[in-house]
DNA sequence: AGCAAACTAGTGAGCGATTATTCACTTGCG
DNA sequence: CGCAAGTGAATAATCGCTCACTAGTTTGCT
């Protein structure tokens, strides 16, 4: 006759995971950035997590609501911070510095959640339905305006826009790349710069 | 006794396809942009293309290497323009315009191709093992002589490249999202001049 | 405090659905 | 005729997700 549990002899059963969520959080973070969100199987996600797959669904409804929660995160701090940086009162340089230092710091406190955040700005910023004060859209209303009071040449926002944004964004991809070693912030004064020449020139 | 074909009475077969090879490759470009290369499904690619699942097989071993060959039918031509366009004789100004003439040209020339390329670095640069002609490390060392000869001012020269191909790459990125409308090529003006002051800032 | 019911969170085998790929066959051009 | 190209049903493998179960913690009643 068995005793129920007989924990004594036999391959010390595994103990239970603790905190799964932010467990998986990691995981899948690291596995949407180096294999892309549909490659990422939720086995591996577990596995990596040290988690059963079942845990997963204790806390998202699946894997794309996983992925987009992930990303939504630095999306909507994003937002946030490029409103309060642009909004505030000063200078265009002391504007844009703002925003760079802010966007650097994002980046070098969680640099995967940032990292997968860049690299999933095709895939989910359709998602973003607002329209109003996603970081593009306020950034070529803010250029259009100091295109109006003449304290930028005229032409076109949005192409000003793009140009302005890419400056900085394509450091954040080569850091992903590995090509900038150490954190963002180090260069910001560098960005600051190029993206008010950008915004300067025509 | 049924004659074989009996092709009469009976809802007239459907036509073989022909020239299969381009239908699959147009159909599978906008399938990979749109949904992404995981997601878009091998049937869906050959419903698009109106032609059969199998028809795939006949010239690509498979669908990964279907992605990864249009992938790097854009990546080889444009390490090759950029070589080019860089290494000619004149002066900085010069050159950019060039290159950035011939990015623009490439991009208008097949928008699909072009943009497959822009949105699927993420997946296939790791693929590029030269390091040696591809476009950061070309632009790195131009950039580099550049600082060494006074023409630019000092400072990082992998930073500098970030900042520069980020000007007119997010702009390409941007026409993506239907954010610039018309040809690339109509805002070469501004790229040229936008990538000349991040690369004489500092 | 003592105790058990209720609840929360983790488990992992298994299911249904989907998918990339194969292959025996067909077509039609040169 | 011979071969390159196209067909599509069949297949084997994989994957996301469900579910019945359980461990551990909190709550509520006496």
């Amino acid at each position: 006759m068995p005793r129920s549990p007989a924990p004594a002899r036999e391959a010390a059963k595994k103990p239970r995971a603790r905190n799964a969520r932010p467990k998986i959080e990691r995981a899948a973070l690291k596995l949407f950035i180096h294999e892309g969100v549909d490659a990422a199987t939720t086995r591996e996600i577990a596995e990596q997590a040290g988690v059963s797959e079942g845990a997963l669904y204790r806390h998202y409804k699946g894997k794309d609501e996983l992925a987009l929660a992930l990303f939504m995160e630095t999306h909507n701090r994003l937002g946030k911070m490029m409103v309060e940086a642009l909004a505030a009162e000063g200078t265009l340089d002391e504007k844009v510095g703002a925003a760079v230092s802010a966007y650097c710091q994002l980046a070098d406190e969680d640099f995967l959640l940032f990292s997968f955040h860049l690299v999933s700005l095709n895939r989910y910023l359709p998602y973003d339905k607002r329209r109003e004060d996603d970081p593009v859209s306020i950034t070529e209303r803010v250029i259009a305006g100091l295109m109006q009071d003449g304290t930028l040449p005229k032409g076109d926002p949005a192409v000003k826009a793009a140009m302005a944004l890419g400056v900085i964004m394509q450091a954040g991809q080569n850091k992903i790349y590995n090509r900038l070693p150490g954190p963002l912030s180090q260069h910001k004064d560098a960005f600051t710069k190029g993206i008010l020449a950008v915004l300067y020139s025509g």
